[in-house]
DNA sequence: TGCTTTTGCTTGCAAAATGCAAGTGCAAAT
DNA sequence: ATTTGCACTTGCATTTTGCAAGCAAAAGCA
């Protein structure tokens, strides 16, 4: 665990995931089925091999996600969210609403967000039972 | 303006904001009085000069933030939260409520998220007037 | 009016983080 | 038995960050 830089709460959390790869990490465990090192390669942002590793080693350290065996194979490792982690959706949401107003989106995602924006909270409420249940 | 990494609209937020200083200038901005460039310095987290110049600049050329005349004094500057920063208020309140299951904090702060929980919209729209009304 | 302080930076350099390419060891598939 | 896939590690170049010092314009003070 970081020392933090202060007592600021933010700068606590900034500490955890401010900085460019960790929620992209943490989105993809959350909308996407990967939770793998190999899937998290190859997301479209270009993750180096490296930098990969250093991350999920600190977001497991700061009990964001779990390395677990896989079920089928030796060779592979799966990741996956904790409790703790799941908790950051809602931020993630108002992230991609923030994000929703200023920058272009697929027609797709654009649906995506404004049915969670229309009920932000039974929204999350799905997602996160989703997430659960893949325990 | 910085070329997307990709077109993830989380990757996109995160070119802007997502390092280790930018939300804490945006935090300053929003919920205490500061808005020179020494009211940031002088900051808990003691962010160096020449990284302050540069995450100004950034924030301002991404549209978070007004660099304007202080009506006080030709040698200071006034910096603003933009009508595009005033809406990052809805994911710093939920980075604030995450923060308060796993970080200790003052009884002082820890109240006034419970008070931000129990009605977030009420929350939101009451910080968003008060930032307004600097204008 | 001259001198000091404040303000908002910039510059130079060291240290740390990042990015890229290649390599490694184990497991699984062929 | 050999190749492929998976999850990394290592070495090195580049970029970003951090720290200390410096600097010009404006303000405050004598």
């Amino acid at each position: 665990m970081i020392q933090p830089r202060s007592e600021c709460p933010l700068s606590y959390s900034l500490d955890v995931f401010g900085d460019k790869w960790s929620l992209l990490i943490i989105r993809d465990l959350m909308f996407t089925n990967k939770c793998t090192y190999n899937d998290f390669i190859k997301s479209d942002e270009g993750i180096a091999t490296n930098i990969l590793a250093a991350r999920l080693k600190s977001l497991e350290e700061n009990g964001i996600i779990d390395k677990l065996e896989h079920p089928d194979s030796k060779a592979k490792k799966l990741y996956k969210l904790t409790q703790k982690g799941i908790e950051l959706l809602p931020i993630i949401v108002e992230i991609y609403i923030w994000t929703d107003k200023y920058f272009a989106m697929s027609a797709d995602l654009k649906a995506t967000i404004k049915e969670a924006k229309k009920d932000k909270e039974k929204f999350i409420k799905q997602i996160t039972k989703e997430l659960k249940a893949k325990s």
